[in-house]
DNA sequence: CGTCTTTTGTTTTCCCTCGAAACATAAGGC
DNA sequence: GCCTTATGTTTCGAGGGAAAACAAAAGACG
């Protein structure tokens, strides 16, 4: 299992003073929406100048930190030397779902440098050849990367459970994949010595909407994430943080029950979410082919047509049995709906708030909101590659020298 | 994770060092089972003899640690200093529950040095009055303590929702107080400057769970802990730590929907999970008065009473669905009753278990496991002190001078 | 146009805290 | 009584940040 808070608690020396402070004033800079100069950071971080200007020369000196051309803004004295997080550093996103494969580069700033990104429906596809063609879109990712680049880490998203120090992938309905080790796929697939690290979907995903930029909160530090593909996932964040539980089979969010006395699902148990409010239930309900389109839905929804409104109805109704009860459990009146269920999200909007008004404990102090998660499709793969550019934020000296 | 959370970002200075390194030899100490020696936390923190001989010498006289009588043990070398928490400082846990007031000093070690618990039905009552007497069976506790002892903070469990940073309990239906401003009451009652820090009965009690002492890890990381009490609290524990939302809101179990098309709640919802498995809910279903305690609803049902065994049937279905939705959000499979269900978790555990494998997604990999709270009543009260206590442990330098 | 003011970045000196290693101490083993 | 062993203490040196003076690069202003 994964147990990333046994940290061997061991006595901070004068280094660690060093590295702690190298990796506040990284944070610092890429924290801040504009350039930031050296008494900035001074400012920010309650260091002298001297210091300051001793981690940022060290910082730029590794390329985590870029000097910038200096506005050529009329003030009063010295000119101050803008920083910018490093654009020389990037790291690989890589996301397999049912219907897609992605590949995309993030630098340091948050700005995609490359991706690659191709529909494919990979419901019980073979892993082996479905890595094969991830590899194939890595490659030409890389080739078309500026050869400055240089690539800190690379990550996976997949849709199911994982087991992430082990890297393998337990449970993945949706593909029809289960207990797949990919660390030896990736291996196989993945340029030379990069090491891929698995992540679940949702976990990722909510990554991309907690965080605009590596180290750059985000407008929301806490909400749940719903990941509406075929099943539903999600992921709490709290405090700009994925709470990952420490088994890795948190936020199995579509399987919560809705009604007991519900139809069957195939996970054992009746009444799950997903029978009302994933993909295909939406489709089915909406009389539609189960390859179509989110998108046609709410077009028809929005056109007035009785069966789609009638399946949007159902939905939200199922999603505020649910939510509520999530809402009510971790307190948290934020929920940003992602995948398919963004495209449903002004639809679902009123009727869900309204109920969630009405289940939620709290709505009379916190009013229960949903949002649309924004942002381009493969969400997973930005979240991945952000999550191994936080691995340089959390540990600047390791990528100095 | 290194900090908690809203620590201003300020740099790392030369004091630093120091304040953490208390920090971590005196968790060293208040972690282990048996008495360590200079020695020993040298070894376990990494740290040369030389600096956890000086960092424990100032934490010795600052009494936050005590040498103690070695053991005669016969062994070669020179012998060791043993060293324990400080049994010189303590904390002060208050509760205040629909049933009964208590007042209790734990010290560092964890051991209750005094306490005073009342039952007494305060339902409706009078906030006033009510704290006049909290505020005497405190004085009383304090008059019996120790002169030696010193007393490091204080806090109060209470069932409901609570703005902690404001001292404010918002709601708590059970004793049908709301929007009430603690700080206030808590100053005229509880002797000179001690300040009382307000706290969710649950999430209090949660902590004498995680932790048998200050420091010291019980043996669950991570569990679900469920307060039953007339209404149904909870709280998330992850790593040994409770996650509490940023709003205080979180934990309300009670509230989770088991039927959408059951009776209606008073908190405008249908079918919550209080109407099944709630301390009233039982009674009634088994005929008993509202006054009863579950240890004679326990008795009833294993004398094979078929209305007290239905009500434990009904109880076990309801909260099966509840928590199998918790589970399945939140990942952890281990649920601790606490509260009047802690009396009944003998019985509950076998359906309730039945009904979680059924309905969560991980029970093939991980089956979950129902266990009943141990330790004495008032588990609040504890847990109130025990967070006073865990302030001490955070920040060591604050107690020196 | 030269000087003053203001802000930024750099250099110097000092102090704090830890590591390294030698030293001191208190026992058992023989 | 001397050797061995483990613990605790003292001394010295080095790393890294604070404080404060210093240097630099611009606009402001007479």
């Amino acid at each position: 299992m994964s147990q990333p808070s046994t940290d061997a608690p061991s006595g901070a020396r004068q280094s660690t003073l060093r590295t702690t402070n190298l990796a506040l004033v990284l944070h610092t800079v890429c924290a801040s929406a504009r350039p930031l100069s050296r008494s900035d950071v001074a400012a920010a971080t309650g260091m002298t100048r001297a210091t300051a200007a001793r981690l940022v020369d060290e910082l730029v000196a590794g390329a985590l930190l870029d000097e910038v051309e200096r506005d050529p803004l009329p003030r009063r004295g010295r000119p101050a030397t803008p920083l910018l997080p490093g654009a020389r550093l990037g790291a690989l996103g890589l996301q397999v779902d049912a219907g897609l494969l992605a590949a995309r580069v993030l630098d340091l700033r948050g700005r995609v440098v490359g991706e690659r990104v191709e529909q494919r429906d990979l419901r019980g596809s073979d892993p082996t050849g479905t890595f094969a063609r991830l590899g194939t879109l890595t490659a030409e990712l890389l080739d078309d990367l500026p050869a400055a680049l240089r690539l800190v880490g690379a990550g996976l998203a997949v849709p199911g459970v994982v087991d992430e120090a082990a890297g393998v992938l337990l449970r993945a309905p949706n593909l029809g994949w289960s207990d797949l080790d990919t660390a030896e796929l990736l291996h196989a697939c993945v340029p030379g010595g990069l090491e891929v690290v698995l992540g679940n979907e949702a976990d990722l995903a909510a990554r991309t909407v907690a965080d605009e930029a590596p180290g750059r909160a985000g407008p929301h530090r806490d909400f749940l994430y719903l990941s509406g593909q075929i099943g539903i996932g999600g992921a709490v964040v709290l405090d700009g943080r994925v709470v990952t539980g420490s088994s890795g089979w948190a936020g199995e969010v579509g399987h919560v029950c809705v009604d007991p006395g519900g139809p069957a699902c195939s996970c054992g148990s009746t009444g799950c979410l997903e029978l009302y409010a994933g993909r295909h239930a939406f489709l089915r309900a909406a009389g539609l082919p189960l390859e179509a389109a989110s998108g046609e839905l709410a077009e028809l929804a929005r056109a007035g047509d009785p069966a789609a409104a009638g399946a949007v109805d159902t939905g939200a109704w199922a999603l505020g049995v649910a939510l509520a009860g999530v809402v009510n459990v971790v307190g948290i009146p934020t929920v940003v709906l992602g995948g398919h269920l963004a495209e449903l999200a002004d639809l679902l909007r009123p009727p869900l708030e309204e109920h969630l008004a009405r289940r939620v404990l709290s709505a009379r102090w916190q009013r229960p909101r949903i949002l649309g998660a924004q942002g381009p499709s493969a969400a997973g793969a930005s979240g991945a590659a952000l999550r191994a550019l936080d691995e340089v934020l959390a540990h600047p000296a390791r990528w100095l020298d």
